[in-house]
DNA sequence: GTTAAATACGATCTTTTTTGTCGTATTTGA
DNA sequence: TCAAATACGACAAAAAAGATCGTATTTAAC
């Protein structure tokens, strides 16, 4: 899918609450909930779920917690998303068949190209857009500029 | 909302059916259901919505139906969202309250600037992004290059 | 060793959103 | 007058999203 729901929006909140500490130190998702108002239960499953992708690292036990576990300068947010979301659909019809596969209506369609084309355009974009850019580097680092790929609309969609 | 749900999908499914019509031509809803499979009522409220919005132009009656009421050239995909799912939104904690206004979490959230940035360059691509450009141009009329604006991530999350 | 605090994970329930359907009224050409 | 079409409001069904519960496991501290 392609929207920040909750699960996306919890990643988003840890992530950038992490991001803030020092080399190490761990987050719980106690810490998390009273900070954010976030629910427990919630939020937890998704920081177990980035653990088990690397993007977190999680250390059990009685002072445990959890640790960003990848650069996030490049984990882009395609593939933040496609961890707890799926792949980047615009639309039902697309992404479940393969990737980027066919359209399931009935038979005849006669939008499956353009849906598709703009389909591909977000992904793209999502796919040039690291996570670390997104919530706004921190200190210095190198920075980037994630656009929409600059081909011609048009000429794509007859491909 | 961000996605093709079946609202927009009947209605890019109409506008392409039209679109290939003689002017003046009118289409059914009927003629619709039984070419495309779409559920009628649903389609046809559809429909009525983008007629009340002049997107489309009905004619009632007998021999009645619908015809292209603009110039989808004229016509951003932005504003055909909108018109039947409300504002562009990438998360439901925007766009409700007036225009890229604030969000509603609890109080504490911290990547309230790093959704809003994103959900404005998904808006530009949006509204620079015309009907006519996404269903395919039929014959000749001018190219564009709907592309994200190209102004650097960075610097505008700043703004 | 026992306890407390934390992650791990499955299952279920609730709520919200989406989608489709029905009923009825109105328009208009034949 | 009838048939075919749009116009709309209200409701129902289905699907998706979200939250919660229950229980197990790990590990530091006492
Ligand atoms: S069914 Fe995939 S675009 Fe219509
Ligand atoms: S509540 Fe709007 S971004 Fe978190």
């Amino acid at each position: 899918m392609n929207k920040i729901n909750r699960k996306l929006e919890y990643a988003l909140i840890g992530l950038k609450h992490m991001r803030a500490k020092a080399p190490g130190e761990l987050t719980s998702v106690k810490e998390l909930a009273s900070a954010y108002g976030v629910p427990f239960d919630a939020a937890s499953r998704v920081m177990q779920v980035l653990a088990q992708k690397g993007v977190l690292i999680s250390e059990q036990g009685a002072h445990g917690g959890y640790m960003i576990g990848r650069d996030l300068a490049r984990l882009s947010y395609a593939e933040l998303s496609e961890i707890l979301l799926g792949k980047v659909a615009i639309a039902r019809c697309i992404g479940d068949s393969a990737d980027e596969g066919a359209c399931e209506m009935r038979g005849s369609c006669n939008i499956v190209t353009p849906v598709q084309m703009l389909n591909r355009k977000i992904n793209e974009f999502y796919r040039g857009l690291s996570v670390a850019e997104l919530l706004g580097v921190p200190s210095s680092k190198k920075k980037r500029e994630p656009e929409m790929p600059q081909q011609n609309f048009e000429a794509e969609a007859e491909a």
